[in-house]
DNA sequence: TCAAACAAACCGTCTGGTCGGTACAGAAAG
DNA sequence: CTTTCTGTACCGACCAGACGGTTTGTTTGA
């Protein structure tokens, strides 16, 4: 894989999430990414054999890019819990501190495609399910397992933009779940 | 409007709806729709003159169905935050108790045509956001939102099947939901 | 008998994917 | 040093099928 080909690639996926969020799942068609990219159907194509294998490619990407941060989260000391709604929060709130930089816009591509087809949410199913499962063997696992389903409600809000709140709210929320989160990692 | 046509008119609606959450909405073809309904095309754009008119009658169903069922539970007595998670639990753990039926795979089919077009969320911002309004003034809006957002992350994880939990943590979790949203309400 | 309630063939567009070709950078050959 | 060859990267016209919607014809019930 030469480096030409990379960097095509990369504005191929990056074009691909472009249209994702600014017109929705339905709207990307192989003609607009190639447009978006500056590169023609045959060469998107060339890269990407099938509109599946580049959507494909869009989910590893994002669910390398979050592996990535989660693990860097942690490392940074915080707990399993905890980091996980960081996660978020880097992700959501302030993604210009995030090393590894994911933005709204990208988790709302990701969530959009998981939404549509069944085919790329099962590419997730397993990993997540195996994540979530020690969330369930936490020191208080309803709590837990409430931090999580409010923080995928806090994005798909944000997401729809139904019903946000006044950002002062929005980081007070956020600031109670850490402070639970780190709670139920002391104890475990 | 007739008898015969309403019953057709609901068959479709259930038609498409099921296609939705069994196939997911790229699947949700007029053909495909007026096949599972057991009628020809033609039939079903008598009924509906569009695929919007369609997709705009199953998301107006859906809307007035939630809007009485929550509306009745606040009528048994409940705040509107007690409300709001017991509109959650009925239609998600417990759709045989509720007058009016919902089930999870309804709720899910609104979802997901919400998660595919802005032009059919926005049908819905309005009213949510105004809905949603007064959840930051209870006694404890933080708590409130969590409440809120928890109980939106965790349809969306029935929806993809993601990381669901066992029966018995999820009706904890419900419970713990309640309990809270109605110190909540006795609050305000 | 008349209108409502369908049926079904048909049309135009959109879109995923194919295919033959081009540009070009190096390697091999002479 | 020049020519030939080769593989990578890319272009863009084209095709076939899918799908929304139209039109025209038929049935059915009051």
């Amino acid at each position: 894989m030469t480096n030409r080909s990379n960097i095509t690639k990369q504005k191929l996926l990056d074009a691909a999430t472009d249209i994702i969020m600014s017109q929705g799942v339905h709207q990307l068609t192989l003609d607009e990414v190639a447009k978006t990219a500056g590169v023609s159907k045959g060469g998107l194509l060339y890269h990407y054999a099938s509109k599946e294998a580049l959507m494909t490619a869009i989910v590893e990407r994002l669910q390398q890019e979050q592996n990535e941060l989660y693990a860097s989260l942690q490392q940074e000391g915080h707990g399993p819990v905890e980091a996980f709604v960081r996660l978020f929060d880097e992700t959501n709130l302030h993604p210009e501190r995030a090393a590894i930089h994911i933005d709204v816009e990208k988790m709302i591509a990701f969530l959009t495609l998981f939404a549509v087809d069944q085919e790329y949410a099962d590419r997730w199913k397993q990993d997540l399910d195996t994540f979530f499962a020690q969330f369930q063997k936490t020191a208080d696992p309803v709590e837990t397992m409430i931090i999580r389903y409010a923080l995928e409600g806090m994005m798909m809000s944000e997401h729809f933009g139904v019903g946000v709140p006044p950002a002062e709210l929005k980081q007070a929320i956020i600031a109670r779940l850490i402070e639970r989160a780190h709670a139920i990692d002391s104890q475990s």
